[in-house]
DNA sequence: CTGAAAGCGCTAACAT
DNA sequence: ATGTTAGCGCTTTCAG
């Protein structure tokens, strides 16, 4: 029933000895460093695998300034949200991303401030080498108190207009902007949209690629074709009555999230022969939703998997050479065509 | 910007120096150990105060053999899994378990045998005091390997009749007992059930106890009245409707999810006027789905915050004293009653 | 009650 | 190419 206590493990020591070598020919061997006679090296493994040997990380970490570690913090009460594909797809593409590191990824709940201080002792402490940052809210002190004690950061998404925090986000506003393009390139004119809540920046982002779209188009955006939604089916829903009803005239409606675009939808078909002609729905994915419960949906794809790789990307930079200042990446999304617009 | 790199920051020597005591002292004040005159405590929380000092988490580790941290390791590859209340809920509850604990709690994915491998390294290691784990499937060598390395587990339930390793699990016979002889005691006497995936001791479990019931009864248990599920929704509507079909005689079903017990609900609404009876369903919390899309439908219910805290607890004692044999406790399960039934 | 000293097991720099 | 050595920063006896 190998080891009793923790820490009875055969030491490095131990492994040197049965081999003939010395302790530093051992951990040349362990950490694969080059300038090792082949033979000693073997002989070296064949003293690891006989004694069962594995390594102390504890010693590892002190010796080496290291913890081959890195923590993906979730500040978001609901695990619910995890599910959505959102969450997940990026856990799983930093999860790839991390394949070929010898770093453990760890995942970190951390909502409650007694939550927070003990996480941040724990990456103060040394225990991981960087953080991941999902699902921040704006007034989250976490991220600052990170950058404060030096530890390398990356977050998903940005609090503000000018964050200081190395962040990987979407193109919102691009996106916005391609979606509601396409609805005019289709020839509508009166097009309306569903904003998220206006206190997030991703929400303001969205709004502004609508009205930069339309700008552009020389065309003019009536202030009563915006509405404000929180993201949710059911606020995407009501929103959309609330648009056949005051607004009739509208021919297209851009959703800032794929949930309110299957919302707006509902309400549309629930309407039914009461709005005379075909409204145009595009939403944001940002729950792969609509695609899973309305695969008619039309929507503008985030790049989740590139997302993720790009956080772990720059996140290990930080970690090389944490000289580097805050650095932003906005990736490019992507619009899916599909049957309703 | 805090210290440059991980490890610059100020030792406790640094600190023992400001204060003007010996480095034991330190320690101990940092560990709240007893016998440190209350004026010296103070003078030195000024000094850690004042340098912003956080400990070395290596180097206690190190010193103290132990990491202070526990993993919970989900070696489920679908993380829309663990929205699944059962999961959440779990996992909330161990957070609060540990709140008065200086344990920092870790989540790991573990699916491929890569991650597997890094994950064993990384406990076997010394980074964590112990592991918890959910979802284990039979075949699974994770929990084997970990008990073999000698590192405190504990498991979600069992994959086996004898298991081996200290689990804490819900009464599944029991529950399901419980189920069906409350829809016996209403009168019925046609019980159907539809089983979760044979070859998962889980539903083995829910299964005997649907005999159990019957048999206490003195009734007889038509063989073709078991139809087995995969504890989907879909799987549940299937077996309704074969049910249906095969055996009209039926006036009570014990689906062993609640998913399943809604399709069969589904199931029997679909069928309409063909059903002549009502025929009661009762299903087994697993998703607490049914409780969210099915307000009426009457179910087994877990305990889901004591599951938790239970193996939390169990844990921490075999972290305590490695040295006890693995223990297994069943929790009591609870039938929530509603309309259906 | 407190200081001094001996490691914990490893990495990395330096010798050979 | 490999052995030797000096720490990494802390906990924990052991004296005093």
């Amino acid at each position: 029933m190998g080891k009793q206590r923790p820490g009875a493990g055969p030491t490095l020591e131990q492994v040197a000895a049965l081999a003939g070598v010395g302790r530093g020919t051992v951990s040349r061997v362990i950490n694969n460093v080059a300038g090792v006679k082949e033979s000693t090296r073997r002989t070296v493994q064949r003293a690891i695998a006989e004694l069962e040997y594995v390594p102390n990380l504890a010693a590892r970490s002190l010796a080496g300034h290291r913890a081959d570690a890195i923590a993906l913090v979730m500040t978001e009460p609901d695990w619910r949200k995890f599910a959505e594909p959102f969450f997940s797809e990026t856990i799983r593409s930093v999860g790839d991303a991390l394949t070929d590191t010898r770093m453990q990824l760890l995942l970190t709940q951390v909502c409650t401030s007694e939550e927070r201080k003990r996480f941040v002792e724990y990456a103060r402490g040394g225990r991981v080498d960087g953080v991941l940052l999902m699902s921040v809210h704006a007034e989250d002190p976490l991220p600052d108190m990170l950058a404060d004690a030096g530890v390398p950061t990356v977050m998903l998404g940005r609090r503000s207009g000018d964050e200081s925090i190395t962040y990987v986000d979407a193109d919102n506003a691009g996106g916005a902007r391609s979606a509601v393009t396409h609805l005019l390139n289709s020839g509508r004119r009166a097009v309306a949209t569903i904003t998220g809540p206006l206190d997030m920046y991703v929400a303001q982002c969205r709004l502004r690629g609508y009205r930069e779209a339309l700008d552009r188009a020389g065309l003019y955006a009536k202030p009563s074709w915006v509405v404000e939604g929180d993201f949710t089916e059911q606020s995407g829903r009501t929103a959309m009555a609330e648009l056949i009803e005051r607004e009739p005239e509208i021919d297209a409606v851009f959703a800032a999230s794929d949930s309110m675009a299957a919302g707006a939808l509902n309400a549309l078909r629930a309407a039914g022969r009461r709005v005379p002609r075909d409204v145009a729905v595009i939403g944001f994915d940002d729950f792969l939703l609509a695609q899973r419960t309305d695969p008619t949906l039309t929507t503008v794809r985030q790049p989740l998997q590139e997302i993720g790789r790009t956080m772990v990307r720059l996140l290990l930079e930080e970690m090389e050479d944490s000289g580097v200042a805050w650095r932003h990446v906005s990736l490019r999304t992507e619009l899916v065509l599909r049957d309703s617009a």
